[in-house]
DNA sequence: TCTGGGGTCCTAGGACCC
DNA sequence: TCTGGGGTCCTAGGACCC
């Protein structure tokens, strides 16, 4: 059997385990740049019926009149409380699979003499205590059940939010009263197309037969018919396996027009994501770099543009990928546009190890490896930014984020701990 | 006026190899 | 008149996830 525990409403619920005074009370998360609601917790779901990924502006009265308390989104405080979740986990079974920042497999393979549902219980109310966090576990013989008993553990009150599947009648029975829209790996586009043929629930699915859906949702739906039958496809993946890409693109706290202030923020960005690099010591291959403006504006003119390097020799090195980045900058910028967002990206990721040189240069010869650890142990010591290449600008950052209504980082932060009175 | 960010996996098709 | 068969690698696009 596997596990998939889930902490409620997570980024609103972080931001409440400081702030007693909430508790009870609706509060929402706002994504980067305060653009969108990304999280609200389940008494401001319930009082306006918030859509997720509404852009603000359009229900900011709606939340001011039901006094909904705003967050800017606070990454750091919500990194840090995830890991406490997560160690608390550990406690409940060897072998754990951190899906996300918020939810976890773990495995109770062997598990045989124990009351599951009491050991969900057991599970919920320990991170309770050791985190201030709410979770809902969800327990199955496969992992696309377990996070369909998830699901409806938070759904209905009686369950208390611990549930299980351990019987055939009973998976059954979940499957007729479960749209095939709600499972997990079936999106829009496969709802809609399994819709067309009257498949609406996930029993009529798992009737299909298998031929028609590998054909129409090719191997991935395969899994998901095998999965939803009791037959576990996916593995745990405990190691998490080394990423493909590292990349970041945020939009501008406001709309840019001059290449010198996108290059500025694309520098920011490079020195971020080779940071990553640095830190799991690998270097990449391929650099992209796409710049563009804003597609939801009906008056501005559009423009978007990218372009791919192949590095020399593999680096992760700061001073280099900014030089190239420029580069990119330069050839697909054009003047006259209003800019919204640029982006960077870094593939073909490989261990510092591997990386060999060419004919004409030594990858031993960089001269800025030392000064990179450098800048990194300040960086760590002193806080995120405080040493940076120049490119990244000294006057006050005009594409900076948007976060009016940050909290304090109540755990990473000595001047921003919480004060008792 | 104001609309997030970071990922993964799969397939098809083109270009190339022997 | 008739034009093979077995591969790899890369990219773009589409779908999905949190």
């Amino acid at each position: 059997m596997i596990a998939l525990v889930d902490c409620n409403s997570f980024y609103a619920s972080c931001e409440q385990v400081f702030r007693p005074d909430l508790w009870g009370k609706p509060v929402v998360v706002l994504s980067n740049n305060d653009g969108c609601v990304i999280a609200a917790n389940r008494e401001a779901k319930a009082l306006t019926q918030i859509p997720m990924f509404e852009p603000i502006f359009k229900i900011k009265n709606l939340l001011k009149a039901n006094n909904v308390t705003l967050f800017s989104s606070n990454y750091t405080l919500y990194g840090e409380l995830s890991i406490r979740v997560m160690n608390t986990l550990r406690d409940f079974s060897p072998r754990v699979e951190i899906y996300s920042i918020d939810e976890s497999f773990i495995d109770l393979d062997g598990f045989i003499n124990t009351d599951l549902k009491d050991y969900g219980n057991k599970i919920k109310e320990t991170i309770f205590r050791n985190t201030g966090i709410p979770t809902g576990v969800g327990i199955a013989p496969t992992k696309v059940l377990a996070k369909l008993a998830n699901k409806i553990a938070k759904k209905g009150p009686e369950h208390d939010h611990v549930f299980v599947i351990d019987t055939d009648i009973k998976r059954i029975d979940v499957l007729k009263n479960t749209e095939i829209k709600s499972i997990w790996g079936i999106g829009r586009q496969h709802a809609i197309k399994l819709q067309n043929v009257g498949i609406y629930t996930a029993y009529q699915f798992t009737e299909m037969p298998l031929p028609w859906v590998r054909k129409e949702l090719t191997v991935v739906g395969e899994r998901l018919w095998r999965e939803l039958r009791g037959e576990a496809c996916l593995n745990m993946i405990e190691i998490p396996k080394p990423k493909k890409g590292i990349g970041t693109a945020k939009s501008f706290g406001h709309k840019l027009e001059s290449l010198s202030l996108i290059q500025e923020a694309c520098a920011y960005y490079i020195s971020e994501v080779s940071e990553v690099l640095r830190a799991q010591k690998t270097c990449a291959m391929y650099l992209h770099v796409f710049l563009h403006t804003n597609s939801f504006s009906t008056s501005d003119k559009q423009y978007r543009n990218k372009r791919t390097v192949t590095l020399a020799i593999p680096t992760n090195n700061t001073f280099t990928l900014i030089t190239e980045a420029n580069k990119i900058l330069r050839e697909i910028y054009k003047p006259g546009y209003r800019y919204k967002k640029v982006g960077v990206n870094l593939t073909g990721i490989i261990p510092e190890a591997y990386v060999q040189g060419n004919l004409f240069e030594s990858p031993k010869t960089d001269q800025y490896k030392e000064l990179m650890q450098l800048v990194d142990s300040l960086n760590s010591k002193y806080g995120k930014g405080k040493v940076s290449s120049g490119s990244t600008g000294t006057r006050m950052k005009q594409w900076e984020l948007v976060k009016a209504d940050r909290s304090p980082r109540f755990t990473t932060q000595w001047a921003e701990l919480l004060t008792v009175k």
